[in-house]
DNA sequence: TAGTTGACCCCGC
DNA sequence: CGCGGGGCCAACT
């Protein structure tokens, strides 16, 4: 750090991540979430690679369930970072999570919007 | 310092 | 109904 480090100062970026980390923690084995919802929740509606970005430094983390979060079609768009081509699809099949063609099966009976669910109660 | 990429999403043709 | 482009913000090279 020197001179000018504004952006050095940013406490809202890690909270940003942070709160990425939390709101996937909340989500109930058996049950999977979007990018777009959790960027959404957190006010960054639209900015839903950055979900991803921060769930790329979650995988290290065991208490972070990355496999739960999928895209808006239900996709495993992530299982490629898990290091194995089936890890992904594995893990939530041992939760309760039907996926068939690295699809969720039934996706949308169990999607699990933190803005609904948190928010609606 | 600047340019490119990325676990996405939405709109237009 | 399939393909392409723009937007978003931060990290990597």
């Amino acid at each position: 750090m020197s001179k000018k480090e504004q952006k050095a100062s940013a406490p809202k970026l890690e909270h940003f991540f942070e709160d990425v980390y939390a709101v996937v923690r909340l989500i109930p084995p058996g049950r999977v979430s979007s990018y777009g919802a959790i960027a959404r929740y957190l006010g960054r509606s639209g900015s839903a690679r950055m979900v991803g970005w921060a769930l790329n430094g979650a995988l290290q983390l065991p208490d972070v369930p990355a496999q739960r979060v999928v895209n808006r079609q239900g996709r495993l768009t992530g299982k490629i970072h898990f290091g194995s081509p089936t890890r992904m699809q594995e893990l939530l099949e041992a939760e309760g999570v039907a996926v068939q063609d690295d699809q969720v099966v039934n996706f949308a009976a169990l999607h699990w919007d933190p803005e609904q669910e948190l928010s609606a109660e």
